[in-house]
DNA sequence: CTAGAATGAACGGTGGTTCAGTCATCGGGA
DNA sequence: TCCCGATGACTGAACCACCGTTCATTCTAG
């Protein structure tokens, strides 16, 4: 493996271009051109077109997971960290179009996407979000009726439909401000007391 | 337009291969063995590949959206029709396991699904959604400071979540056995009083 | 007999992938 | 210091498999 920063170049150009294109209707040599190199160079890279799609998400979500899971860390109740990652979430894809369009729905891409690769890195951080929940009802913060493995994959859904809803809109509001009506809700929805 | 039901065998048809295949791997010609007809004989029914698609979403989506409305107007009030309606969505996914497959995974084609043609039929159930959100809030039963916009597109994510998870994972459980805690959750969050 | 529905072989555009050739870098010998 | 050859990263034109689409022809119902 050569140059050791040359695939980081190659999915920065990828996200762009897939941004732009979508990633069917983009050419290897799209993703070439943008990242200023020739399209024989990403197959020293990557094995496949597929490949990079794949790597791509991967990498992004394995940061976000570590981001999100270093984050919350600090705050100091289950429902505080709920509403930091809540914040979080829509931050990140806030502050990042390219990518925001790129993850909400570019890389929904049928069999490619869902099965196989990402199911992985997915289930990590469903895994954070269930601990979190799971804390909380240990302190006796969240009822203990509450299925937390449905509950996350509700929080999860819930934050995933209000970005991609944004990314669809012409982004004309701000994500981040339904940050905290989303964690409201949602707490309401699963907390002991009215929060 | 000759044969007047031969559209609805090759969107029945393309719904198993898509179900089978994945959309980007399926063949116009694979769509046609399925129906029992030539290859040729799609393009008297429809303009493009792409074709077939859209109007397979925009029909099951139409029929969904039509069904749940008539459905839930038999319910005494916005909290029952709500629980009608997540029991509604997820048993019309559990009865057709193909469609399933194919609204949760297939149907999802980046620049396709999403931008254009979707847009209405979509906007369409958030519509229904909301409208009974918003008859709760003027029954005095959800929240005032429900953000209904938000929490429509809250509970559609966290159904659509589920669908997917369920899909994606070996159909282990009954999506059917999520429905009340999906329900309970999202009430509990939005409602006035205690469900 | 005829209209027009159906056929499916063949066309043509596309674009992922390959690989023979080019170029940049660097170590060591004169 | 300068030159030379070797190494291997990089290039991009060309290849070719693939498949959506077309349309000349066949079939069939009335």
């Amino acid at each position: 493996m050569p140059d050791p920063d040359k695939p980081q170049q190659i999915i920065d150009a990828a996200v762009r271009v897939f941004a732009r294109n979508g990633y069917y209707h983009s050419r290897v040599s799209d993703i070439a051109r943008e990242a200023g190199i020739a399209s024989g160079t990403i197959y020293l890279y990557f094995k496949t077109k597929d490949d990079i799609l794949v790597t791509l998400f991967r990498e992004k979500m394995a940061d976000w997971v570590a981001h999100a899971r270093r984050e919350i860390s600090g705050e100091p109740d289950a429902l505080a960290k709920i509403r930091r990652l809540v914040a979080l979430h829509f931050q990140v894809l806030e502050t990042d179009p390219d990518l925001a369009e790129v993850v909400q729905v570019e890389l929904r891409q049928g069999h490619k996407f869902f099965r196989g690769a990402s199911a992985h890195e997915v289930s990590s951080y469903f895994a954070l979000i269930t601990s979190v929940l799971d804390e909380g009802m240990q302190a006796g913060l969240i009822r203990r009726d509450v299925p937390t493995k449905i509950a996350t994959k509700m929080l999860f859904g819930a934050m995933d439909q209000l970005a991609t809803s944004w990314v669809l809109g012409k982004r004309t509001y701000r994500l981040t401000d339904a940050a905290d009506a989303v964690a409201a809700i949602f707490l309401k929805g699963v907390a002991v007391h009215a929060v």
